[in-house]
DNA sequence: TTGAAAGCGCTAACAG
DNA sequence: CTGTTAGCGCTTTCAA
């Protein structure tokens, strides 16, 4: 049984096709006793509107593009989920890419979500230096949002962590106590999360007068 | 300025727009120098072919539906990202679901993505009993494999784990070794999955002789 | 090897 | 209020 389409529910609600649309797509200007009708012919057999189809004429999908570098690391998933939650509020789904670091992928994810043809793109660049990235996803013409992380310089809107506040407060936090010595663990400073938040204690210690030997920094 | 369409560059190349259709799709039939010449004004024009438009007429969407029950879960990243690549492998990619553990949600993603026209749909659900979930799904005529776990007595496709088994294979494993009293911790007996391992691990104890009185089990 | 034309399922004027 | 018609961008016969 293949899948019913506007016109079948015309004909067995005795309408023309487009008044089915109207009705629907709840659109005003149909006779409450039609767009009953046509209704029920519909829930009778299980019409189900064709994605594609609409998107072609309203030229939107309803669909905005994510891509992560790593769905494994617990901070992704989360915040895919609060952007899943607010999409689905809004009447939209998400179309979840993972690189796993890799800029190739990231590119042809880029490709491959421009020509299904999203409303808008998510990313959270994987690379540190993401301004060419950047530069050619200018000329797309497509509303693109940073996550997580931004290409320096970037015109576009984007939605980052402060880490060189966060590490501040932390370390502010420690020496507003009068602590003797204070650490900083990291596991790696090739992160730019973690050197940022390096940056903002070394910061804080600087303020406090905390001195270079009560400052212990720990880097894997 | 808008989407270039197959009709821009059949107007730059000067070929018919159908002839441009086989050039980017590598059809047969067009001669190499026509071809050579589509792709270039392809290039030049930076066109980008509009999936809706093509999966309005080839009926197919290249996107399988992955719905999960909770993606802050690390298991069902782990899964997703594992199913993510072997579908980009096959040129597919995945519309992520997140139900958490919402059974409403999950029916209206179900909605969602039949009229997406996903190809496929591959569905963890959420709840133990979902035996009317199947049902439902039954009527869709989409292929659905379920993972992570199965309605009982479903007949899709099905892939998920053999808890029973694991439990059983870890108490031999730890009773092989002649120890004295054997313990089993579970988050919740709620769980199915936790619920088969213990059953697995009673088992084994069974068939260890290993008197209740040297089992420890601990539930939440 | 190429072009013309029909049609995928739907929305949106435009008429009645 | 409802129907007719013209596309959306693309693939695919069918002719030339």
């Amino acid at each position: 049984m293949t899948a019913k389409t506007i016109k079948d529910i015309a004909k067995a609600a005795n309408v023309s096709y487009s008044t089915v649309s109207r009705a629907v797509n709840n659109r005003p200007g149909v006779r409450e006793a039609t767009r009953l009708r046509v209704m029920e012919a519909a829930e009778a057999l299980d019409y189900r509107p064709n994605g594609p189809a609409r998107s072609l004429v309203n030229r939107k999908t309803h669909t905005i593009g994510l891509i992560i570098p790593d769905i494994t690391n617990p901070f992704f998933p989360e915040l895919a989920s609060a952007i899943e939650e607010r999409a689905q509020a809004s009447d939209y789904s998400l179309m979840l890419c993972n690189t796993g670091w890799d800029e190739h992928k990231e590119r042809s994810f880029i490709t491959l979500l421009t020509e299904r043809r999203v409303d808008g793109l998510l990313i959270a660049p994987s690379a540190h230096t993401a301004e060419e990235l950047d530069r050619e996803l200018l000329r797309l013409s497509l509303p693109v949002v940073y996550v997580s992380h931004a290409p320096a310089g970037t015109t576009r809107p984007y939605v980052v962590m402060d880490d060189v506040l966060g590490g501040m407060m932390a370390a502010e936090h420690l020496l507003q106590q009068g602590v003797g010595s204070i650490g900083f663990i990291g596991a790696t400073d090739e992160s730019v999360s973690i050197a940022g938040r390096l940056a903002g204690f070394r910061r804080a210690c600087e303020r406090y007068a905390c001195s270079p030997d009560q400052q212990v920094v720990v880097l894997e």
